[in-house]
RNA sequence: CGCGGGGUGGAGCAGUCUGGAAGCUCGUCGGGCUCAUAACCCGAAGGUCGUAGGUUCAAAUCCUGCCCCCGCAACCA
């Protein structure tokens, strides 16, 4: 019989920057179901990459002095890498940049518009000029710019839409006949109320404010805007061709048995994509799975606090399947998880370790210790013994079963639960049947040697199961057990790591990073007015500028002789400060930091000739200069000695 | 009233949809064992399930109000 085919994508990463450990999950879980899929017998197609256009990567590239192509390149790449480094088996890694996408997406385009799915338009609003926005008659407040507050005026802007209304129907009676599409089911409600029953707007599908991206071919200015290209990637990879000449790989592996996303981008794939297909005439995919985030721990990540974990400089610490076992284990099912260091020793100790290298390790060292190595089960076993004997065995037997149900639910985390509790369940044996008594008695040489034969017979079930999730360890394991001799001299799977000694090297990587703990521990110390050591903070270096960039600013002393918070902002304060005969409105973020009473009456530090803006419909003319230390905490720069409001600062 | 997530023993989480004796991992304490990576096994302590009401024979679970945390978004100039 031929294998059933299986066809699983994660979304494709944006190239703007180096993934971090949460988009790195997405692979890693993509793959544990990809090998999991391959181990039952599926023909697997494993399919990721990049999505590589759009305006912030116009933007990062010119930043970086290099251009668009040159940026994707690396920052994909670096991708790839580590995906590589993960261990992810996928069979395809396509790029939004790939040529035979790039055209197929126009090609696309262009039979959507022919058909009449897509047309061109215009947005049609109320146009805010300073502010570059459109704005619908709801939104406006008192019929001004809800941003700023000034007068909008009609405007026109063309652009392609596609027409989503005409296909919602059929979309909700797909989504309502079948119940697995979305996962988790919560999800369903949220976009059955939320987008679709309220009845679809027309989604915009081109852009014609940057450049980068694929080029509408019959309409050059206009570029294909995010999701047509994005979204895509899933046919075109595996060879789609809109006119019919779509390759094998694509008519065995379309439709999609799973798109595997994170939550934020479930309604362009539950709405917005079929619907595309629909107009394409194809079959819509099986399932969609909208995974949680793994967030980094204390808090807000962030690179100037050095935070950010990154998959590879996990991988130095722990080891590649480590990382594996963690983001796959910790991740719950619909709730979104947390990774930080000290997590990661104690699932790496508790669990590696503990429960897995040490049973590995104490179960081969009895091999060689009372048999050199070689056991075969001689069924040798009184009553009592029986009874563990047969526990054990049963719940070896029933571990694919257990994997396979928890497996079926895409509840990884539960499935990998399961093989560790057989492993755990080998560790009770031991105590159970406890061999070191056995061995000293010549009689019970048969038990002991039974009782041997059993546990490398679990293991090794244990081991096969993990391979889905933990490829080397399972290798790894399956090896040193050995087929009918144990190695002699079993490796360490997993050493036990010293958390004291783990944070003392990430400090070393990331100096800034534990200002958060520091503190934490001053507080526990007790001695509150005791002088507490200054953190060390370094900050990346801008290059250098000469005299004459610096004579481009003017700053001076102001006087804030008025302050309120700024409504409906959570962070910002506006001042008004007197700079010698005039009064500039100035807006800050520091509401944290500074009631408006405390701010009245200082006199600060004021860059002056900083273009106005407003921020939170606010207009602000300059600003205030604070210190902020590794905690985030902002001091306002004031004046050593009395100054008038106007003082020049150079 | 921007969107969303959350508040369950010291820590991290499950359980909430489909009410019916509060569970897991770590930590702590006590015990056992010594084959093993100070590991393994057993037991114990520790929770008004954020808060105030409501529904019910029965609420962590359903309903309502309130408090607090956290993401995202927008406005950290």
């Amino acid at each position: 019989m031929e294998k059933q085919k299986y066809y699983i994508t994660t979304a494709i990463a944006y190239t703007s920057g180096k993934p971090h450990i949460g988009n790195t999950y997405e692979a890693v879980l993509a793959d544990a179901i990809a090998r999991y899929k391959r181990s039952r017998g599926f023909d697997v197609f494993f399919q990721t990459g990049t999505d590589e256009h759009g305006q912030k990567i116009e933007l990062k590239a010119e930043e970086a002095g290099v251009t668009p192509q040159e940026f994707v390149d690396g920052v994909a790449g670096e991708i790839q890498n580590i995906w590589d480094l993960m261990n992810t088996s996928y069979d395809k890694f396509i790029r939004t940049t790939d040529k035979d996408h790039e055209k197929q997406v126009q090609k696309i385009f262009k039979k959507l518009y022919e058909q009449g799915d897509i047309y061109k338009g215009s947005y049609e609003g109320l146009y805010c000029t300073p502010c570059e926005s459109f704005w619908t008659e709801s939104q406006l407040v008192d019929g001004k710019c809800p941003d700023c507050g000034r007068e909008v005026k009609p405007a026109k802007e063309e652009a392609y839409f596609f027409r989503m209304s005409k296909y919602a129907d059929r979309l909700i009676d797909y989504i309502n006949e079948h119940p697995e599409f979305i996962q988790p089911v919560s999800r369903k409600n949220e976009m059955m109320n939320n987008f679709l029953l309220p009845g679809l707007q027309d989604l915009c599908v081109s852009r014609t404010s940057f450049t980068w991206g694929v080029p509408v071919d019959f309409d050059p200015k206009h570029v294909v805007y995010v999701w047509l290209d994005a979204l895509t990637n899933y046919i075109t990879g595996i060879g789609y061709d809109c006119d019919g000449e779509s390759s094998e790989l694509f008519k065995k592996n379309w439709p999609a048995d799973l798109h595997l996303i994170g939550k934020d981008i479930i309604r362009f794939h539950t709405i917005y994509w079929p619907i595309f297909l629909m107009a394409l005439d194809l079959p819509l995919p099986k399932q969609v799975f909208g995974h949680p985030w793994l967030l980094q721990g204390d808090g807000k990540m962030s690179k100037s606090k050095g935070n950010v974990l990154y998959a590879d400089e996990l991988v130095d610490f722990f080891g590649v399947d480590a990382v594996r076992y963690f983001v796959l284990h910790e991740m719950p099912f619909d709730n979104d998880g947390v990774i930080t260091w000290e997590l990661m020793v104690e699932r790496m100790n508790a669990d590696l370790a503990n429960t897995l290298g040490n049973l590995v390790n104490r179960t081969i060292s009895m091999t060689n210790k009372y048999f050199g190595g070689v056991v075969t089960d001689k069924g040798a076993a009184d009553e009592t013994e029986k009874g563990f004997d047969n526990d054990l065995k049963a719940m070896t037997e029933g571990l694919a079963g257990k994997v396979d149900e928890k497996m079926d639910k895409l509840r990884v985390a539960d499935a990998i639960t399961e093989i560790f509790n057989l492993f755990k369940r080998c560790n009770k044996y031991i105590d159970e049947t406890t061999p070191w008594v056995l061995a000293k008695d010549e009689a019970k040489k048969d038990r002991l040697e039974t009782v041997l034969a059993h546990l490398i017979e679990s293991i090794k079930v244990g081991a096969k199961e993990l391979a889905s999730f933990m490829p080397d360890t399972s290798v790894k394991i399956l090896e040193q057990l050995g087929d009918g001799k144990v190695t002699e001299k079993p490796e360490i799977l997993f050493a036990r790591l010293d958390l004291n000694e783990v944070m003392k090297k990430v400090e070393e990587l990331h100096p800034a990073a534990d200002s958060a703990d520091d503190s934490a521990a001053d507080a526990d110390g007790g001695a509150d007015g005791a002088a507490k050591e200054e953190a060390v903070i370094d900050i990346e270096a801008k290059p250098e500028i000469t005299f004459e960039d610096f004579e481009k600013m003017q700053f001076q002393v102001g006087e804030i002789i008025a302050c309120e918070e700024v409504k409906k902002s959570r962070k910002l304060l506006c001042s008004q400060v007197k700079i010698g005969s005039q009064v500039k409105q100035i807006v800050s973020g520091i509401k944290a930091h500074y009631t408006p009473e405390e701010m009245v009456g200082k006199k600060v530090m004021v860059l002056v000739n900083l273009k106005p803006a407003k921020l939170a419909g606010v207009l602000s003319e300059g600003m205030l200069l604070c210190a902020e230390d590794a905690d985030g905490r902002l001091a306002l720069m004031t004046p050593e000695k009395e100054m008038p409001a106007g003082a020049q600062i150079s």
